[in-house]
DNA sequence: TGCGCACGCTTGGTATATATAGCGCTGGTC
DNA sequence: GACCAGCGCTATATATACCAAGCGTGCGCA
C-alpha cells in the first residue's frame, strides 16, 4: 500500500539491529530482554532480524527494558525527525501542546491559521457540506 | 501482552475522538482523509471509534493527512510520554517557522497568540529542561 | 561420558490490523 | 416521483504481528 515499502523495510531493518546491539552492550540475552520488554524470546528474535515491524507498544516496552526513551527508539525506526528538527514542528502542534492556552483559544487561533494556510485538497466535489450529520445508530442496532 | 490494557484502550479511544474532531474541523470526509492518509475508509471509521490500534505508518500518514506532524499525533495518542521533553517547541517558534504563512500573516497570528497569553513581551518559551539531548547515533546514516 | 541448562532459532498457531464489497441514508437535480 | 453522488457504517476476507512449544548447539560440572 505504501508505494516506498522497500525502503521502510530496510529501515526496521537497521532497527532491528540497533536493538540487538544495544542489547548485547548491555549483556542482556534474549529472553533476558524479552522478559523485560514483555514480548516473547522468538519474537524478539524475529524483530532483531528484520522480520517483523513491531506496533509502538512493543517499541516503547522495548525501549523501556533497554533503559532509553521512547523516542530515542522512534528515532532509530525512523519515524520520528531528529529531536533538533522537532523544532520545525508544525503550528498545529504547538498551539495544541501550549499550556498558556484554553481550549477555546487554540480552535480560534487555529481557525486564523487554516484561514491562512487554506484547506490542503478539497477536491472539487459536488457537495462541499458535510459535517452537520448527527451521530446515528453508534452501536449497531442489527 | 500488556499489563494495563484498559488504561490504553481509553488512550486509542481518545485518539480516536482526536483524530475525528481534527478532520471534521477541516470539513474533511471520511474517505477524503482516508485517501490522504492512504488507508481505507472502513478502516478509519473503526479507528476513529476506538476499535482498533492503528500502527506507526498509519498514525504518521493520518498525521500527515491532517497536516500534523508525527510527533504531535503520537503526543496526542499518549504514546509519547513527556511532551515537554520532545517538543522544545514554543508558538512563536512554529509561527516564525511555518513556511506556509506570510510575514503578515505570521504577525498577525502572534499578535492574536500575544493577546491570548497575556505578556506583549513574551520571554521566550524556554523548556527549562532541554538538556536531555539523547546519544542517538544515527549509526546506519544512509 | 553424560546431564542439566542457557543460548538463539524454527515451527505452527491465534489474535488483530487492514482491505474489498456492499448496505442504508440524505440531499441535490431532473 | 426517479436517480445519482456522496456520506458513514457493517460484514467478511486476508495479511501479519505476536505467542507457546520445542529443537539443536555449546558449556559447566558430576
Amino acid at each position: 500500500m505504501l508505494a516506498n515499502m522497500d525502503e521502510n523495510d530496510e529501515r526496521w531493518q537497521a532497527l532491528g539491529d540497533f536493538i540487538r546491539a544495544q542489547r548485547q552492550l548491555r549483556d542482556l540475552s534474549l529472553r533476558q530482554l524479552a522478559s523485560l520488554a514483555k514480548v516473547s524470546n522468538p519474537y524478539l528474535s524475529q524483530l532483531e532480524r528484520g522480520m517483523y515491524r513491531p506496533s509502538v507498544d512493543v517499541l516503547k516496552n522495548i525501549a523501556a527494558g533497554l533503559r532509553m526513551s521512547t523516542e530515542t527508539m522512534l528515532v532509530q525506526a525512523g519515524l520520528l525527525a531528529e529531536p533538533g528538527d522537532v523544532v520545525a514542528l508544525d503550528v498545529e502542534g504547538a498551539v495544541r501542546l501550549d499550556p498558556h492556552l484554553t481550549t477555546a483559544q487554540k480552535e480560534a487561533l487555529l481557525g486564523v491559521y487554516r484561514g491562512f494556510v487554506g484547506h490542503p485538497a478539497p477536491p472539487p466535489t459536488r457537495r462541499p457540506k458535510a459535517a452537520s450529520k448527527p451521530r446515528v445508530n453508534r452501536t449497531s442496532s442489527h
